[in-house]
DNA sequence: TTGTGATTTATACAGTTGTTTTAATCGCTG
DNA sequence: CAGCGATTAAAACAACTGTATAAATCACAA
């Protein structure tokens, strides 16, 4: 049988997805190496092609778990702004959206996989859209189609639910050039994310108003 | 001496840099080997130890060319805006801008690279960054210093310029992304380029304005 | 306890990597 | 033409890669 067998294997199984998606998400798949995943999990070079056939079968298994974990923290991030005013709604969501991405106590190997997932596509990106992008993509599409006072096919929905997404996740990826531009010393804090949140929403908020006077459009994209 | 000399030397160093900047833009520094590159360029293998020391001398010559490259292009794009007023200033710079990017046509190997050296920092970004943004991060500053109509410094300024960078970035790297949220057989046409541009001009500028109403803040740049 | 299947281990293998070495080749000057 | 410095070429190096193999170890059931 596989009783405690199973405990244990899973045990091993669960420490290398676990150090796998650190040093995926860190360094990207193909600068790490199995034996260093191996060591670090405590565990011999052959345990990955024991549990997942190839370095890739446990690379394909990582990147379901990011897009799942990325699914329920838009779930929890969308739900934490249910109930609001609709502006309300988009100021919370934009800034708790800002502090799991800028937090430096958040660790995000999730949103890091992903972006090398859009950087160097693999067929796992496909699984990253499915259950990572689209669960959501009503809700968040609603979200702003209710301040658009547009229908949810209006191309202007899209539109202005990636600008804004783009500015929130341009501060992520653009941390390192934002560094060599600051001051030494200059981090992250919850106050200067706050800050960044407040700006984007009003910018946002205010771009929405402007896009809603414009002609209706139709929409490209299916959901 | 070394006249014809000069030149057949000139010759394959400027077509292993040639090469090497076009792969590893594509592909990034670690996944393209010194074997590829030189095969490419018509070269023997150990061509590039003998031209640049290392593979990693290579790359670094090949980021100084992407800091130039970058910079030139920026200067292009911001003197066809000069002599407009402001706001369609604006608006030229991310029509262009956005263009530059997206359409099929030009190949954006710079942007390729400085988007790899953003995710994988090397000391070459800190060239990126002297050589090329800093050189022209006043004159877009000052473009949109005068739609707020603030002082340089204020750090509005550059939250309004990164919001809009965001923007015109973002559907670059999200491509991988968009295609597979749109229906089959998307392509970015020069047409779909321009609509995107008036989008985040449009609602970039309303952003502008409305930040233009909060109260000033000191900013944390050192240009 | 003994046997059994699952897991772990140590070791080896073939392929690829960046780099070095040594010889060959080139174009020019004296 | 001889010779010289710069460039190219072929071959080999050691290090590292993912993976396969076969033996050892484990927890448990009979």
């Amino acid at each position: 049988m596989a009783t405690t067998r199973a405990i244990a294997n899973l045990e091993t199984r669960q420490r290398l997805l676990n150090v796998a998606a650190e040093l995926f998400a860190e360094h990207g798949f193909g600068h790490v190496t199995v034996r260093e995943i191996c060591q670090v999990a405590g565990a011999n070079v052959a345990a990955v092609n024991y549990h997942f056939r190839d370095k890739l079968g446990l690379y394909k298994e990582v990147v379901e778990m990011a897009a799942n974990a990325i699914n329920r923290s838009k779930v929890d991030v969308i739900e934490a702004a249910e109930g609001l005013a609709p502006e309300d709604r988009l100021r919370t969501y934009i800034r708790l959206t800002l502090h799991r991405l800028l937090d430096p106590e958040e660790d995000s190997w999730m949103e890091k996989l992903i972006a090398r997932e859009m950087m160097d596509p693999t067929p796992a990106l496909d699984l990253i859209v499915e259950k990572g992008i689209k669960p959501t993509s009503q809700r968040l599409g609603r979200m702003v189609a209710e301040l658009l006072g547009t229908p949810l096919d209006d191309a202007r929905v899209w539109q202005c639910f990636l600008s804004i997404q783009a500015q929130c996740l341009f501060y992520k990826s653009g941390k390192p050039i934002s560094v060599r531009m600051s001051p030494p010393g200059f981090r992250y804090t919850p106050e200067i994310i706050d800050g960044l949140a407040h700006h984007i929403a009003e910018f946002s908020l205010a771009g929405i108003r402007a896009i809603a006077a414009l002609k209706p459009q139709p929409t490209e994209w299916k959901l």
